[in-house]
DNA sequence: AAGACGAAAGTGGTTGA
DNA sequence: TCAACAACTTTCGTCTT
């Protein structure tokens, strides 16, 4: 008998086995939950900017482009200092230092306020903590380069939390994120392209699959229906009918055709509705596939034999 | 009344000259 | 930089059950 597994992030029973990394995967928020496996993230949580800033044992690397190397240093720090200094520099010096300070000061806010904006998306989204640790750690990153003046904060979380659930295979599409995030898609987008480019961060397009778990579980459908699904978008790609097409239309539309093989039909409306896509995006879609596979005359008949049930 | 279908017009983003 | 373009959405009327 298996055991029954419960999401330690969301809560979640709907959790499945990946055989390929050999680990176990909350459907709903995409959250890792076996221990054996080896997480080769960082193992503490910066809780506030100070603890983010002495817990990172490294920074990031140095380059000539930066200004000061990267090696940010505050100026005048005690007293002391103001008394090296000759009598006839030293206004100018504590001016300096006063500067120096407030520098440090405003860097520091900026740091505590994303650091609770994350948080609060993050929950919001439901996202595992790995997530928000990568997050916090690219956007020191930029902190550090200095790069993020000037910007909004969210829009700079927004798309770091996107590129961070992209890379671990569990996206989330900007209108999910700007629905919680308190700015628009086209912000997201503008910062994400932004910081893609500081960072030289590779955009490799969205695979369908990955949204199949999340839409699966998110529609109650079945195992059977999941594996159907993702078996229909890889023979749809192999045909190439699918490449170009937004993934979470296909997703979507794989979905919907794998409900009704597995005999588990889901409306049009009902798929639209959880997947954030259209009616007609998912027809579209539906039709390409359909025909493409040259499945027609197969999904018609057991369309007919779900009806006759009815 | 509900669900599927698709035409037509509009939107935002990419691409190529 | 701008226009063409593909994908997707919104809206709405039609057909079937």
């Amino acid at each position: 008998m298996e055991k029954k597994r419960v999401c330690k992030v969301c809560g979640s029973e709907n959790i499945i086995y990946n055989p390929e990394k050999a680990e176990y995967v909350c459907a709903d928020c995409g959250a890792v939950l076996e221990e054996s496996v080896v997480d080769i993230g960082q193992e503490w949580r910066a809780f506030s900017s100070e603890q983010l800033e002495k817990r990172a044992r490294t920074g990031s690397p140095i380059k000539i482009t930066k200004h000061d190397k990267g090696l940010g240093t505050q100026i005048g720090k005690g007293l002391t200092e103001l008394y090296k200094v000759k009598p006839e520099k030293r206004i100018q010096y504590y001016r300096l230092a006063q500067w120096s300070k407030r520098l440090m000061q405003a860097k520091e806010r900026i740091l505590t306020y994303a650091l609770t904006e994350l948080e609060r998306i993050s929950s919001n989204l439901k996202l595992p903590k790995n997530i928000e640790e990568r997050v916090a750690s690219l956007y020191s990153q930029l902190i550090e380069k200095g790069s993020v003046r000037g910007r909004s904060i969210e829009a700079i979380i927004s798309a770091l939390i996107y590129i961070a659930c992209k890379e671990e295979g569990i996206p989330r599409t900007f209108d999910e994120i700007a629905s919680v995030a308190g700015t628009s898609k086209r912000e997201i987008g503008r910062a994400y392209r932004f910081i893609a480019r500081q960072l030289n961060l590779r955009i490799l397009p969205i695979k369908p699959e990955d949204f199949v778990n999340r839409f699966a579980s998110l529609l109650n459908l079945s195992e059977k229906v999941r594996e159907r699904a993702l078996n229909i978008i890889a023979q749809g790609r192999k045909k190439g009918i699918i490449s170009g097409k937004g993934p979470t239309g296909v997703a979507a539309a794989a979905l919907y055709i794998a409900s009704i093989l597995e005999n588990e039909p889901r409306t049009q409306k009902e798929i639209a509705d959880k997947c954030k896509v259209t009616e007609v995006t998912i027809r579209n879609r539906y039709k390409e596939i359909v025909e493409g596979l040259g499945i027609e005359e197969i999904v018609a008949k057991k369309e007919k034999e779900i009806e006759k049930k009815a």
